[in-house]
DNA sequence: CGACGGCGTTCCGCTCAGCGGTACGCTGTT
DNA sequence: AACAGCGTACCGCTGAGCGGAACGCCGTCG
């Protein structure tokens, strides 16, 4: 059915339009015309054309050795009001857990079995995550992910327990029972915390962003730290308070 | 000539799907499809399809009242390298800027006679500025933008300056002479200041992040801060070398 | 209450925008 | 000198996309 849909989508422009812009992963900052064309399958000629009809548009950049994907895309995905307003509302809170802790700080959501990060602020001395703003990861091997993934409904959430768990290091959770077990804690506690599963040295606590029904999850906070110098069960409060209290801002906001 | 183009794009599919993705301001949130068409000017059943297929690709969200700019688009602007390199590297300054003042700090971009907001950070008593993250604002009336006007070639200088300069507030700069004599003392001094200028109540200083030439300007960092509480000038000392040390390490960062 | 205006949606036949195979010129590499 | 990979340019066929028209559904008038 993906595959369905990939095919399908090549035949329209918009489709090819996206496919190239899509191409662009999180990593990726210039792509030359002939790795368009391996990525998105499209016709040397017309991977030509739509690269150039996006330039023209200012969605990608031209350089010497390739394209680029342009400001005016970054200025666009900044008007998506649901998330902007979640990042400008959150700020203040994430400024708050920085100051305590002077560590990395997270704020990311879920989609399907990914987390995505919308921002991360942290300062010079941060711990070396592979984490990136706009960037995924896994939800099973991370604090967020794991934080959204026990607020989400039952079916999404046998969803992910019953698909493959990758294995990132040697501590990733990859048993489902056990998962689930940790989730029901989460839930419990109003954190997850993750010990080195998604990176090795890396340590981290999060808490939800609830909804005013206290169930489903909108979003989540998160502090990670460097193995050795970091404990994040000291941080469990501040950070639970924290997501909380932009639950409550968010709340009114969403009301008034 | 910009007449002519707008026509012009929307006579390809691409043009008009970037015409209805535009036609969301940065204060819109959710667009009924007739004003979409209003602000088009495209026909109803176009508009209509077009945004549908905008659905169908993840970059707008159907909801009750209308469409609205969706979560992909917001993904897809974060994986703008430029940008999102300078926004990652800038981070640990605007945090130590915070930390010193606890005002809002800014980093912005010029485009043109506008700047864009790239990042805006603040605590929970920040000022009450009219800037928002991917938002802009005129050059001629803020700090970031004095800064990075009076490093910008002559030829766009002469261009602004000739230009209109909008009156925003009483104490906006007007007169093309004063504030050629403000930018050029700006370039002195390393700073520009703004003094409600923008916005009544408002006051603000700014520092530019320049190339290793040491003459272009890539972007601005400042301090903004209400009056009564905010003085300007003690700050700026630390929001210019905050600036310089950013430069300093996208310096680096672009030869290794 | 009936007429109306604005809304979102659907339909359909015409046509030209877009398609992609083909060919070319330019580099570096073998 | 032959080659391989790149970006670019050309061009005739065709179906994707176009937009005018018509429809059903509300509210809001007179």
């Amino acid at each position: 059915m993906e595959h369905q849909r990939d095919r399908d989508d090549l035949d329209t422009v918009l489709g090819k339009a996206l496919a190239v812009l899509r191409a662009f992963g999180p990593a990726d900052s210039v792509l030359p015309l002939a790795e368009l064309v391996r990525r998105t399958g499209l016709a040397k000629g017309t991977a030509h054309r739509v690269a150039g009809d996006l330039v023209h548009h200012r969605l990608l950049d031209r350089t010497e050795h390739g394209y680029r994907l342009s400001g005016g895309l970054f200025e666009l995905g900044l008007r998506a009001a649901a998330e902007r307003t979640l990042v400008e509302l959150a700020m203040p809170f994430l400024q708050d857990l920085y100051e305590r802790t002077h560590e990395t700080v997270h704020l990311g959501v879920r989609q399907g079995g990914e987390v995505l990060y919308l921002t991360k602020i942290g300062g010079h001395r941060q711990a070396r995550t592979p984490s990136r703003t706009g960037g995924r990861m896994p939800v099973h091997c991370t604090a967020i992910g794991k934080v959204l993934l026990a607020h989400a409904d039952e079916e999404e959430l046998t969803a992910v327990l019953s698909g493959p768990l990758e294995r990132r290091t040697p501590r990733t959770v990859v048993a489902p029972g056990l998962l689930r077990r940790q989730l029901a804690k989460a839930v419990e506690a109003g954190v997850a915390y993750e010990y080195e599963e998604s990176t090795q040295g890396l340590l981290c606590v999060a808490a939800p962003v609830l909804e005013p029904d206290g169930r489903t999850a909108v979003a989540a906070i998160s502090v990670t730290g460097p193995v050795g110098r970091f404990r994040p069960e000291p941080h469990a409060n501040t950070v639970r308070s924290a997501a909380a209290a932009l639950g409550a801002v968010m709340a009114g906001r969403s009301r008034g």
